[in-house]
DNA sequence: GTCTAAATGACAGCATGATGGCTATTTTCA
DNA sequence: TGAAAATAGCCATCATGCTGTCATTTAGAC
């Protein structure tokens, strides 16, 4: 990621006469979780380098390790809101990497089970023992109230544009 | 965009005993965001694909569109947060294109200026058209003060991770 | 039980964006 | 002023993710 200054503000908060104060927010809102996103990602990308990890690969090892009896990979991409085709190709290598394996799946024949390997299991614990100091770290100053309202509305806004 | 149901919440919200209720809400949040991030892209681009612009086009032109001066193409991936050559690339295209145009720079003798060309100046203008009726919508059961808190929010998320 | 629609796997092609390496220009500051 | 640092252009490579297509499998309607 880039370390320079973010005049992001500069530009996004702009008082422009000609919207409403409703619209203007909202798109600030949307230019700032693009902002947000990124910035994420990015750092997600750095805080799990030496595991071997990327951001593709984390949403991944999450998602599998929060399921008991593991998930298909169409169903791993309706999970991430992604194409399975984009999953398939992260699943592929990892399983390759040694990080998930394929399992039979008894209720379709060539749609196989992915589940965490043990080096799966310990990276994901290795994962948690970075992310949660993280997710402390980063939210050691806001009242659990606030990042609850934000919550609820970015999953309305998530509803809203899921269909 | 996949249009199957999305089941993300079953697994983001998860009760773990393990963990503290302020770790699984920032998590929660981040992979929020993520979905957020992707459906709002996804929306961007057909909203705009009539238009011809894609999203990392309308991104360019609203900051393009927002600068009186014009901007140098590292201006541009700054506010945006992306990386300069991203941009140059996406700006190259724009300007063959004929949707903004170089200009000379009197600060800098190789980094032109990006400016809106008249096909830009209409470009944004059909987009603000499609694109405000679009932030009413979703936001007209959305109280200004919430909306205004989320923002402060992902503000003061972004502020601590970009350094 | 059959048949159609949906889901899945496998492949290809394309768009977007990050990074690294190299060079040229501009700015900073000692 | 002159050297170092920052900025910028350009090129190549890689990672991620989307769409499209086609064959196969599964599920559901009849």
């Amino acid at each position: 990621m880039n370390s320079q200054h973010s005049p992001t503000s500069e530009f996004v908060g702009l008082k422009n006469p000609q919207h409403s104060p409703k619209r203007m927010l909202f798109l600030d809102l949307v230019l700032s979780v693009f902002r947000l996103n990124g910035l994420l990602i990015a750092e997600g990308d750095a805080m799990t380098e030496s595991l071997g990890l990327t951001s593709a690969r984390w949403k991944v090892i999450g998602v599998v390790a929060l399921s008991n009896a593991g998930l298909t990979v169409p169903g791993i991409a309706r999970v991430l809101g992604q194409s399975r085709q984009a999953v398939q190709r992260i699943v592929d290598v990892m399983v390759s990497d040694g990080l998930l394996h394929y399992q039979p799946n008894p209720k379709h024949k060539k749609s196989m089970l992915v589940l965490l390997s043990e080096t799966g299991v310990s990276a994901y614990n290795e994962l948690r023992e970075v992310q949660d100091p993280w997710a402390i770290r980063n939210t050691e100053d806001i009242p659990v109230q606030e990042l609850e309202s934000a919550l609820r509305l970015v999953r309305r806004l998530i509803q809203r544009l899921d269909r």
